[in-house]
DNA sequence: CCTACCGATCGGTAGG
DNA sequence: CCTACCGATCGGTAGG
């Protein structure tokens, strides 16, 4: 629910008309900043104004404005546009399936598997609003190579959700009527935190994670080896 | 997970330089349509093309072509571009809020009202999928006023969610950690349904709407007054 | 419902 | 890293 951003909307209708129009004030300094980290400032500029008026609303100006440059500038730096969006995307991806790679090598316990899997991914969303969000919208503006390269990855992470939980089936911890729904109302519900999680609020991010991996342990219908339900605490019951 | 529509990704390169070209064919008649339908014809057109192509890259020039007439005679049916995203948005929430009035209107009794909820919010992401897709995707493509009318209802559906699992905890009918957070949660999972649902595959909206049923109510924490848990076949327990 | 067209925007290149 | 600029696009209006 809710909207990620909703600074910026709509071009600015900035200083036009009338007498002295200076250029738009530059953020601080323009030169004299490391070369490495140019590249990298300009893309968390481009994150950041990519999430909050989307990809084609936002200008090259607008990102070189951000960190002090003219947007013709930006191409000592970067190829094009769409290349900064591609590396989101990418990235994000590829940032999802390793720690979910870790998430499940600690353990052999495919109750604790899932917890850990489900746990990095509302991390990830927590802390990566931003990526996960432009990651979620703008698939449509990637070209066609880049859009199969992250839709190739998005399915290969639902399927490691799919195949725990099938396993869990299989062993008789889970219990669910579809592997795939299961999976798919899991990895949806994290990427929704994206959308309405800010720091500050009412949840911490290691709350956030905790009651959404006992949230995925009751969709997967899990009960420890003594037979009690997910999420109950051990008193509660009838 | 995975995106809407692939369509009609980037700007047509059709037909450009090089000898004879005609304007692109008309989809059949430019005119003999009922004035009455007209109007409907464009809406329809433009949710298409929006879901297919988001909103500021579709032209008022495809969604007239779309209906066989030119951009600009769009604006004898229409007052502006802005106006058909809005309707569609504003048109979204209006009917969920209403769907979940009927819902809940039935029983008393919490955990029906829970179910039939769910139902009729998965329901309506799978039958009206593109309305969905775009009215989760293109809130920042509205003007301020519209977004907030957009957010306003957003807001009002969520916490008829939210209330009703508050009081089912109250009853003792359910059992959750936040019910803020169940609340997402049910209704970010319902909302993935229009990124991947597609009539035909392996679910119908009947299956799927069940089981998203079973799902919210484990969420919930739900069991019956003779305590089992929610989703569980009568006798599958160990 | 159409053509002609205005005014504005924008990604990217040239050439310092 | 900048200015000047190209080529193309687009929402909306004029005036039939």
């Amino acid at each position: 629910m809710s909207s990620a951003q909703s600074e910026g909307r709509g071009r600015s209708h900035s200083g036009s008309r009338g007498g002295s129009y200076e250029r738009p004030h530059r953020p601080a300094r323009a030169e004299g900043v490391p070369v490495a980290d140019r590249r990298s400032a300009i893309r968390q500029a481009a994150l950041r104004l990519f999430a909050a008026q989307g990809y084609r609303s936002t200008t090259m100006a607008d990102i070189g404005a951000a960190v002090g440059i003219r947007g013709p500038s930006l191409y000592k730096h970067v190829t094009s546009k769409h290349e900064l969006l591609a590396e989101i995307m990418i990235g994000t991806m590829e940032q999802l399936i390793a720690d979910n790679i870790v998430a499940v090598s600690g353990t052999d316990d495919v109750r604790e598997q899932l917890r850990r899997s489900v746990e990095a991914h509302i991390r990830y969303h927590a802390r990566h609003r931003l990526e996960a969000f432009v990651g979620n919208r703008e698939i449509g503006s990637l070209d066609q190579p880049d859009q199969d390269r992250v839709l190739g990855r998005r399915s290969d992470y639902e399927r490691r959700f799919r195949e725990l939980i099938e396993q869990g089936v299989a062993e008789g911890a889970f219990h669910v009527q579809s592997a795939r729904i299961a999976s798919y109302s899991i990895l949806d519900m994290g990427i929704g935190v994206a959308s309405w999680f800010h720091e500050g609020g009412e949840f911490s991010v290691d709350q956030l994670a905790y009651q959404y991996g006992d949230i995925a342990l009751r969709i997967a219908g899990a009960r420890p080896h003594d037979g009690r339900s997910a999420g109950e605490e051990p008193g509660s019951l009838p």
